[in-house]
DNA sequence: CCGAAACATGAACCATCTTTCAAGTTTGTT
DNA sequence: AACAAACTTGAAAGATGGTTCATGTTTCGG
């Protein structure tokens, strides 16, 4: 899942070079969060690694292909935060307010994160376009739960899960990358975005 | 407007000029539409403008400049393209409802607007911040303006706008970038939308 | 302990594009 | 018509940074 689907040849053999992909892992998330895909550079990358400029193409065949590599490393990561904030006994509207606090705290933790799959537009559409839609699918599987369990209504579908996906990455870039000090606390956005959910913003 | 804050003084003099400037905005907005940033070229830019290549530099100190002016041109295009869907005689739902229906069509006349402002993190990023801020502003004014009015909710701030525009941002991404045969029209999904907003998506 | 495969190194290569510039053409004013 | 300012031109300079490669070192099974 870390490299790209034709596994590429370059797939390390020993301890040794584990630990080597694993450092230019790391640098690149920073390298490429710190200053976006271009105008990082792979001499950058290698040097915060601690490793040889021409290390890098023993285990990557370009910059393209970290990128790549760690854009789906990242949306896997996103994915399993949102799981893991999630108890599925909750009620669906419940679940809902779960999953989005989770996202804010792990947007919060991991800004380079939030950058690098929002860059992944231009780098690797295909891939920011996975990481979206398999998103949208999981919040319309569990919309249709609710409405089964009696939670929800029972008329949403993939346009509702859109619009509360949105609604999230949206309160994430606002309150957790671009939070100010007298900016609200991640509970209460996620309180807040649930109300709307809840009822609505209609006159009670 | 078109250009940046500080007057550059390669405003155009001649008709002539002013001409030549259009075509190379128009040209920019195409080739980064297509090709994004930094895989749009400056050649092919003046290529597709009909210019020559140093007649850029007549009009633009750098890449970047013709890009800002481009974002500053397009978040422009977008307020206005709201505000021209909107009847401020409506109620404050059906006026959320026809800003997210002026945007939906909007975004699909221009898809490269949509891309040039999600590029504009990465290449102007305070233009960026300052574009969405902008547009939450306004959505909160709409808010506080429909409690006032005892259309909606009278505690409805700045949390709330963010969503709902998270909402139309990614139901734009979605059903008019992303479109395909079997989506529903934009009215469907502006009015699926807006459901959520009157009434949450509660249990009825 | 030996040999082969895996891994590491960094200088140099090279392709790409932005930017400059000196020389020519058009426009508008007097 | 004449002049200055505005504008146009495209070849070449300059800079950047991705990629290659020949050589050296480490790892690990037998």
């Amino acid at each position: 899942m870390t490299q790209g689907d034709t596994r590429s040849d370059k797939q390390p053999r020993t301890e040794r070079g584990r630990r080597t992909l694993r450092k230019l892992l790391d640098a690149a998330a920073g390298e490429f969060g710190d200053h976006g895909f271009h105008d990082a550079s792979i001499s950058a990358i290698t040097a915060r690694a601690g490793v040889a400029l021409g290390s890098f193409y023993t285990y990557f065949d370009s910059k393209d292909a970290i990128f790549r590599a760690l854009v789906s490393d990242m949306s896997d990561a996103v994915k399993q935060a949102a799981r893991a904030a999630i108890d599925p006994a909750a009620s669906a509207l419940e679940i809902e307010r779960q999953a989005l606090l989770g996202f804010l705290n792990f947007a919060a933790e991991h800004k380079e994160v939030y950058r690098i799959i929002d860059e992944a537009e231009f780098v690797d559409p295909a891939n920011y376009r996975a990481h979206y839609e398999t998103i949208g699918k999981r919040i319309t599987e569990r919309l249709a739960t609710g409405g089964v369990k009696g939670d929800l209504r029972p008329d949403l579908g993939e346009v509702e899960a859109w619009a509360i996906m949105g609604m999230n990455v949206f309160l994430g870039l606002r309150y957790a990358i671009w939070a100010c000090e007298n900016d609200g606390a991640a509970e209460d956005v996620a309180s807040r975005a649930n109300s709307i959910l809840k009822r609505g913003i209609g006159r009670v």
